[in-house]
DNA sequence: GAAAGCTGTCGAAGCGCTTCGATAGCCTAT
DNA sequence: ATAGGCTATCGAAGCGCTTCGACAGCTTTC
């Protein structure tokens, strides 16, 4: 390993003006820059990250904390955590990976640890139990969701509330007076994951505003979870002409179940899916949409905490406005 | 920050003695320890990492390279990842994450700096820019995946070449002569990811053995990009009754247009698909696949690289060996 | 009863870096 | 000419930990 040392003295300088050099604390004359840069670059140096972490007390890590469960959103997730790996290496940052599964100990590990400059928490839910530990620390943080109480926090998340009034909203200007709205699985709605929730809400409150009857139904993923709830709300609203899905697992299967039943979208039923682009374009019928802007929210979660380093920006919720892109699962509503 | 010196100071003793408690490589009388173990808990003493990872020259970190492109096997990705971070810290390692886009010298950064004690790369190619670097370095490493050159280097994969043999296999015994291979995207074959060629060697091979037609289409994901290669296959060879399907997002679009098109599974075609087990069972029509065990895979990979740490083991190739699970979609051929 | 061996503890050195004065040399303003 | 202010550099302290050698107080051995 090459140290500092090593390269000052290649460069005949001392270790404190190479060290200045690579921080640009203070000013060095153009020649001694070029010469000591010349040297770590022939010595192939890179600075040892404990050292710097012990000698700074920073260590130039983000802690990311994804959810460990794996039954939902998987390819937002990843997304988002790629995403956020790589803006955060455009800061000078790399990520640390933590699940879930270690619990709220996390939190405290890394902070009292040094191990991370901040974290990002993601799939935070209405009355998460990382929060208190959250603020009894000192480290900056960014959530990816938005909790019940959002007070000292920063929060990035898509205004889901709006993404669900824009939903309704396509419909019934499309003349659906029947909507149901198939969801995410129960267990998301019992453990109260704050999105899943703030849909509805916009999606109850612009049905009532518009007149739209609404029948939220949760689901599993997969065919045969589907197949049930799809035949109870049919049973429950035969009328029903519009769906909107939220529950990425059931876009397919909602798909095939509708075109066996001979009712043909767009021209008999609307769907309407909150889902990554991905998803909307790849599937059987290319679906009228709501994109989940994973990658723009890992970015902006770096760039807020990056903020927060540098002393910038204090506490702040940014919700991301929905776009609805219009594509072939939705149309007027049939005449009656 | 409460530091060692803090703690050694409340349980009255020296701040080495903490340090043995902590890393239990002298041994320390159980009075002693108890006291230092109370102190510890009073005091919410967590270890500095930074001055730990100076200090001892291990920063008990893995780096785990990801790759950029999420255009693929997303899903398997995120369950390797997760996999690795959850084995990981039962050893009492954390996690790095970085994605492909810093290219190779993110190999050099880490090694260099310390950052990590070693690393796990995902998304082996063939031959793959990295490995000459991983050579050069002293750092262990794991590969998720098979280069071409194995020598020096430890592997962990799915022994594809034999699920490649395990699906022809399957196949022929029930009657299946013509068999056509959904395969991943042009471009996999094109960077020449191991596993997709590997796969491609196993299926030839046995069809040569066992007498079957093979035809290999690689096909990109969704609808319309499967509609195409399908109609080629089957315009192509119309006797074809066996599908074997290595494209995750090419499965339910297959099975789709089979259905449209009046061709029933599995009465008159058969589909076995190598894709992770949710997405077989999640399938519209649950499908007899080979497991991608990525957890299996993620899991191993760590076990192989603390090992490593220890002075354990040396360079291996572990080959996880395939299991075919039957299900609905594949059955005997129809009679001509 | 002295030599030898344990066990449990301490002190000090040092890991490689950052950062805070200090200072030498130079330029500008009076 | 001289005080004051810059700029570029150095030396040293110190970040919090691990680890090596030393050693005090025991027990064991012949």
């Amino acid at each position: 390993m090459v140290t500092l040392a090593e390269v000052a003295q290649h460069a005949g300088v001392s270790a404190s003006t190479v060290s200045y050099v690579l921080s640009g604390k203070r000013s060095i004359s153009v020649n001694t820059r070029q010469r000591v840069e010349r040297s770590i670059r022939e010595l192939g140096y890179h600075p040892n990250a404990g050292a710097r972490a012990l000698a700074s007390s920073r260590s130039n890590v983000i802690a990311l904390m994804v959810p460990l469960r794996t039954d939902m959103y998987v390819p937002v997730m990843m997304e988002i955590a790629i995403a956020v790996a790589t803006t955060a290496r455009t800061h000078g940052y790399d990520v640390l990976l933590l699940t879930g599964e270690e619990g709220p100990d996390a939190v405290r590990r890394v902070a009292g640890s040094g191990l991370a400059d901040g974290m990002i928490l993601m799939d935070v839910e209405l009355d998460d139990e990382r929060l208190p530990l959250l603020r009894e620390t000192d480290r900056p943080a960014v959530l990816i969701g938005l909790p019940a109480d959002t007070t000292g926090l920063t929060c990035v998340d898509l205004d889901f509330k709006a993404t669900g009034a824009l939903c309704v909203e396509h419909l019934a200007k499309r003349g659906h007076h029947d909507v149901a709205v198939i969801g995410e699985a129960p267990a998301v709605y019992e453990r109260h994951t704050g999105f899943a929730e703030r849909t509805l809400d916009g999606l109850r409150g612009r049905a009532r505003e518009l007149g739209v009857r609404l029948l939220h139904r949760p689901c599993e993923g997969g065919y045969d979870a589907l197949a049930v709830t799809l035949a109870r709300i049919l049973d429950e609203r035969p009328g029903t002409t519009g769906f909107v899905v939220q529950n990425e697992s059931a876009v397919e299967p909602l798909l095939a179940l509708l075109r066996q039943q001979g009712r043909a979208v767009p021209e008999d039923v609307s769907v309407v899916a909150i889902c990554p682009e991905q998803v909307a374009v790849q599937a059987s019928v290319r679906l009228t949409s709501v994109a989940v802007p994973a990658q723009e929210m890992g970015r902006i979660a770096v760039e807020q905490l990056v903020a927060k380093f540098d002393g910038r920006g204090g506490d702040e919720v940014v919700l991301i406005a929905p776009e609805l892109t219009v594509r072939a699962s939705s149309g007027p509503a049939p005449v009656q």
